[in-house]
DNA sequence: ACTACATTTGCATATCATTTGCAAATTCCT
DNA sequence: AGGAATTTGCAAATGATATGCAAATGTAGT
């Protein structure tokens, strides 16, 4: 057995997948974007949703400081297969994609010795818009 | 002022990190390892000192599952110039520098317009050594 | 539409790593 | 030794996430 049920609470998170598209989110975040549309969901049944989704594969989660940040990884879970880079001023993450990247992952394996395993990586910096300014 | 005290569990903490030199540990370990010799520091105290040393470049700090993993990072904090990757069976981490490395620094900056921050990045993956081994 | 049953939900409460407040202890300087 | 500055230990607070369980909801078969 173990079927999965259409319930409203998923809907809705689906719902905001696809209208916020690749955009990485915390289980507070969407939560209170729920929340604000009207939906009185408990953040158990949030955070329930979020681990399950995970698994299947059609989010991606990673951590960012002491919390979850999880990422629509579209209906194939394309995200598994390369990096991301976040930038820790603004939050923006990239996707890290092309020769420079494959080249890159050969060369850990040649030199190092290690696969890599990408939906575990996620790298940080700051992005080109953030990298001029001031405050912290 | 804010002068430094050399205190018994800061000697301890030191000749920790000048044994395990650069393998990753996280507070609780510490805590235990200190412990088994004998000192009954409170954990709180050990954090604090992580924290510490971490702030002054001392230790390397990062996410590992729900908790904080920390590194010796020399005396001269070296480790926040290059990249890292750990092996997500046995843990063990490894130094990525070279010139490849920098050939993807390089690329991240000119490709993808960000700048990264090595200390605030780990990759994961898996070591020669365990990639062939089956269980989880 | 109605039933029977599996799956989900909400709520209260637990857990776990880490942090904070504060008084007592330790360290450093003279 | 004496006194100020810094650390420590302890108890309790936090904050993110997980769990147990009864009530609510979804689904398939009638």
């Amino acid at each position: 057995m173990q079927r999965e049920y259409r319930t409203r609470c998923r809907e809705c998170i689906m719902d905001y997948l696809l209208t916020h598209s690749e955009t990485p989110f915390s289980a507070a975040a969407l939560y209170e974007n729920l929340n604000a549309q009207g939906y009185r969901f408990n953040l158990t049944t949030i955070y329930r949703n979020l681990e399950r989704l995970t698994e299947n594969g059609t989010l991606l989660r990673f951590r960012s400081g002491d919390s979850w940040v999880y990422q629509y990884s579209g209906p194939h879970g394309r995200c598994q297969e390369h990096l991301h880079i976040q930038c820790g001023k603004c939050g923006k993450m990239v996707h890290l994609e092309g020769p420079a990247m494959e080249h890159f992952s050969e060369a850990l394996k040649q030199e190092f010795g290690f696969s890599l395993e990408c939906g575990e990586s996620t790298l940080h910096g700051l992005c080109r818009d953030c990298q001029g300014k001031q405050d912290k």
